[in-house]
RNA sequence: GGGCGCGUAGCUCAGCGGUAGAGCACUACGUUGACAUCGUAGGGGUCAGAGGUUCGAUCCCUCUCGCGCCCA
């Protein structure tokens, strides 16, 4: 029997134990493979709210090819998130007043597994409470042992393909983290700033100087040259002169290149190879020098005269400015509104810094994985997210994967005593490289570098199947079927996988990429911690259930839109996993059956032939919506069905059948109750696996096992009454149409009346004979007199296709009302008349609109006469 | 500056050539033995604005205005 309310606690935890006990969440039988890789969250993290609707998707997909009879893997893991891991573990230290170089590289990486070891689990119990239903038995970490050769692997391959290669370049480096990092880690930002202008002499005018505009007055300790547009008459007769850099006294070449932007400032400037990457550029064409004047933590070093040695930049950045006035070399300074590249982890200003880097040439790379989509090998749903991938990937940079961190897949190079590299997976080997090359054994020096995370996620589909090993399940689960992930992460994932994916294992890693939006706030606002606004989604499964929670998520996400969240869509979806709970146990109550040998096509009544052909309809529509990514219309579909279709209209109409007199339609009533539940349960599981698995359970005892490895039901032909759906429309609009005149003449609801009927074809009186109980119930008539008579004086009028209803009142009513109730009615139906009328006097609506829409037109047009002469009828009777 | 998307009921959003919809909120009434986490009924919209295409435009096209995001 089923509880009187639904405890969704109890329930989840029970059953998510007894689905994983079962071995259900592993590949099983002999299926089409059906794979998905869960984008390894972060393994210091926490669950939150768009992970939530990130891995619900997942499971949902995973669930429904499961049922499906697909032979389906769900890869869970986690990633090791290089720079973000190290940052917590290392202010962890600091606060016990250690530090990491104190320390050392191993006792420092102990403390990081150990706290890996300690807080890592978190993300993955999480997942349990939400109903994720991936492979636990695989879970993996891209610092396990099998991913992190898979790392070396895939270094060693694209090094001798000639993509990976070590280089002195200006990086992107983040002075508080010491480390560089890519261009995706580069968050720009609108910074209220200042322009400074300075003044440079020009080299034997002593009265003479050249101005130029900068943002960053402190860099000047750096620059190697001055450049002016060639085009430029103002500065035309300067160029192969030389200026002197003031505070400093080199000789800076002033050079012509288009560069300098003659409308920007004051069209020349300032060159710092070093500490720009426009100026780098402009400095390899013209052979400048490049100085660096910060040492990595963003000080100014040796090269810069004595007084600003070991300045932090922003303290250089003042002593210089004041100095330059002091000398009188600053013309002026202007506000300046500017975009000032911000490391995404450390939230500091980045520094253009000049050092020795690996790099993976990934344009090649770019051009197959772009090709791929264009061929369709990999799809993106929704199609418009390929736009976003074509256009980055064309502009693509060569990748920057080398960090100076610890904690991460150190990189798999070793320099000899010269200086020179030898990459190979392992240390043996790169001595055996390094014997053949010298002709004796020497010592070699591994690179104290790591990877960047993402080079070890993007391996994520292949290495977590045992690549470089070419392990069985590598053979079945690969190319997987699809990534599901939100649009910030196309670059960082979908990119990158695709392009090593190719790379290493000559095809795509995933056929569908599904692209879901942003979890927002109520008022469409970006969760943050900062902010305040974030909604943690395990404070919601304790509140309202998981399947709440999983419903509200899947309904609110519109296909590759921002998902706007409060916790009352939350607590909407509860109501609904109530009011299917609590329809269950009125069938349970009033002896629902599951019959294996029912035959749907066999009902006898309408009300049950009408149910099972829109459960039929509901089948395809849910399983065609899954199928296409539309799960949000799966969701609202079996919605509508539950709380519209089944409880408020087919057990309200079968409650006289389940208490009446006649035993063989309450035995059928019983089995279609059965039928019908036990069918949504299936096409619900996907979404909501705790409550319909429950609900199988008691319901029905779980025949031939558990919901979550049941088969989808699928329909070998819809079976669908027309007559029986024609007959239910009827009855729904007949009685609402009593319900509303009741309801606007204040009749009192308990007030049972009489109905009579006028012009009622034979069909008409054939359903009303029918439906007695219904009426009876569901309107509050307790009579209905058959016969043809006129309306009577004091009586309510619904008019219905061809038949006119009454409903004597006597004295219950005030006619003014109903007098205006007809009025209102008859307005409306002549507007509609109105617009029809003018359409069809339109000729050249009749000959050139389809004839079908012609036809329609009309026959619209005759119903709503004659209904508008059936009401002025009865208007006139009472007036 | 380049690109993408969005302006439909008080709010959140469906619909995307021919009767404007849902959920929530709101109002009134209501315990008829599944459910007050509920039921019944109701009010509420020149579908951002202006042009164009079309027999017909919320829907297609162009522009304007407003909002958001991504990239430079």
């Amino acid at each position: 029997m089923l509880d009187k309310t639904y405890r969704p606690a109890e329930v989840e935890a029970r059953l998510y134990t007894a689905w994983e006990a079962s071995g259900a969440f592993r590949p099983r039988g002999e299926g089409t493979p059906y794979c998905i890789m869960l984008p390894p969250p972060n393994v210091t993290g926490s669950l939150h709210i768009g992970h939530a609707l990130d891995h619900t998707i997942q499971d949902v997909l995973i669930r429904f090819h499961r049922m499906k009879g697909r032979r389906v893997l769900w890869q869970p893991g986690t990633d090791h998130a290089g720079i973000a891991t190290q940052m917590v573990v290392e202010r962890k230290l600091a606060a016990e007043g250690k530090d990491r170089r104190a320390m050392g590289r191993e006792a420092f990486l102990a403390e990081v597994w150990a706290w890996k070891e300690q807080s890592g689990g978190t993300i993955a119990r999480q997942m349990r409470r939400l109903g994720a239903s991936c492979d636990w038995t695989r879970e993996r970490f891209t610092m396990d042992e099998g991913l992190s050769r898979a790392v070396r692997r895939a270094f060693v391959l694209l090094h001798r393909a000639g993509l990976i290669y070590r280089d002195k370049r200006l990086v992107n480096w983040d002075v508080a983290l010491e480390t560089a990092v890519s261009d995706l880690e580069v968050q720009n930002r609108e910074v209220d700033g200042k322009l400074w202008y300075i003044r440079y002499p020009i080299e034997g005018e002593p009265d003479r100087f050249v101005t130029v505009a900068t943002t960053r007055p402190e860099t000047m300790l750096g620059d190697t040259g001055i450049a002016v547009h060639p085009e430029d008459e103002r500065y035309r007769d300067l160029v192969g002169r030389w200026a002197i850099l003031p505070l400093v006294g080199r000789r800076l070449p002033i050079l012509a290149d288009p560069a300098s932007d003659p409308e920007k400032g004051t069209g020349a400037v300032k060159i710092t190879p070093a500490h720009d990457f426009n100026d780098f550029e402009v400095g390899r064409r013209h052979g400048l020098e490049a100085i660096a004047i910060f040492d990595r933590r963003g000080r100014v070093n040796d090269n810069a005269p004595e007084r600003y040695r070991g300045l932090d930049r922003f303290e250089a950045r003042a002593r210089i400015v004041a100095d330059l006035e002091a000398e009188g070399f600053l013309v002026k300074v202007e506000s300046w509104r500017h975009s000032v590249p911000h490391g995404d982890r450390s939230g500091t200003p980045l520094e253009p810094f000049l050092t020795d880097q690996w790099f993976c040439d990934v344009e090649g790379l770019a051009k197959r994985a772009i090709h791929a989509v264009e061929e369709g090998l990999t799809r993106f749903v929704p199609k418009i997210w390929e736009t976003t991938f074509f256009n980055w990937l064309r502009a693509i940079q060569p990748w920057c994967i080398s960090r100076q961190l610890w904690w991460g897949h150190q990189i798999p190079a070793w320099y000899g005593p010269d200086g020179r590299i030898f990459v190979a997976e392992d240390e043996a080997e790169a001595a055996a490289l390094a014997r053949a090359h010298y002709g004796r054994e020497v010592a070699l020096e591994r690179d104290p570098d790591v990877l960047d995370t993402w080079f070890s996620s993007a391996l994520w589909p292949f290495s977590t199947l045992g690549w470089p090993e070419r392990t069985p399940e590598l053979a079945t689960f690969y190319p997987t079927d699809v990534l599901v992930t939100g649009f910030d992460i196309i670059f960082f994932w979908v990119a990158r996988m695709m392009m090593l994916g190719l790379f290493c294992m000559d095809e795509v890693p995933f056929r569908d990429v599904y692209i879901h939006g942003l979890v927002r706030d109520e008022r469409g606002k970006k969760m943050s911690k900062t902010q305040g606004n974030v909604v943690d989604p395990l404070e919601l499964v304790d509140k309202y259930g998981a399947d709440a929670l999983r419903l509200a998520l899947l309904a609110a996400t519109e296909q590759g839109r921002d998902v706007r969240f409060g916790e009352s869509r939350v607590e909407s979806w509860r109501n609904f996993v109530t009011k299917l709970w609590n329809a269950a146990r009125f069938c349970e109550l009033n002896g629902l059956r599951l019959d294996p040998a029912f035959d749907p096509t066999t009902c006898r009544l309408a009300l049950d032939r009408w149910i099972v052909g829109e459960v039929a309809a509901l089948t395809r529509t849910v399983g065609d919506a899954l199928a296409e990514y539309r799960l949000s219309d799966a969701t609202m579909a079996i919605y509508h069905f539950v709380w519209d279709t089944f409880c408020d209209w087919w057990i309200e109409l079968a409650k006289p059948v389940l208490a009446g007199e006649d035993p063989a339609a309450r035995e059928e009533a019983q089995k279609v109750a059965g039928f019908v539940l036990a069918r949504v349960l299936h096409l619900l599981h996907p979404m909501a696996p705790f409550v319909s698995e429950e609900l199988w359970r008691v319901l029905f005892g779980a025949p031939g096992g558990m919901l979550i490895v049941a088969s989808w039901p699928e329909e070998p032909a819809p079976f669908r009454d027309p007559e029986a759906a024609a007959e239910l429309d009827w009855l729904v609009r007949v009685i609402g149409g009593i319900r509303a005149a009741r309801s606007e003449l204040n009749v009192p609801p308990a007030a049972k009346l009489r109905l009579l009927q006028h012009g009622a074809s034979p069909e008409t009186l054939a359903r009303l004979e029918r439906h007695r109980d219904a009426f009876a119930r569901l309107a509050r008539v307790d009579s209905i007199e058959l016969e043809d008579r006129p309306v009577p004086k004091q009586a309510i009028v619904v008019v219905v296709d061809e038949t006119t209803f009454a409903l004597p009142v006597g004295e219950v009513v005030d006619l003014e009302r109903e007098r205006q109730r007809l009025g209102r009615e008859i307005a409306k139906t002549e507007g509609e008349i109105a617009k029809l009328q003018g359409r069809l006097e339109d000729a050249s609506f009749l000959a050139r609109a389809p004839a079908e829409v012609v036809e329609e037109s009309r026959e619209r047009l005759a119903e709503l006469a004659a209904a508008r002469a059936r009401l002025a009828t009865a208007l006139a009777r009472i007036a």
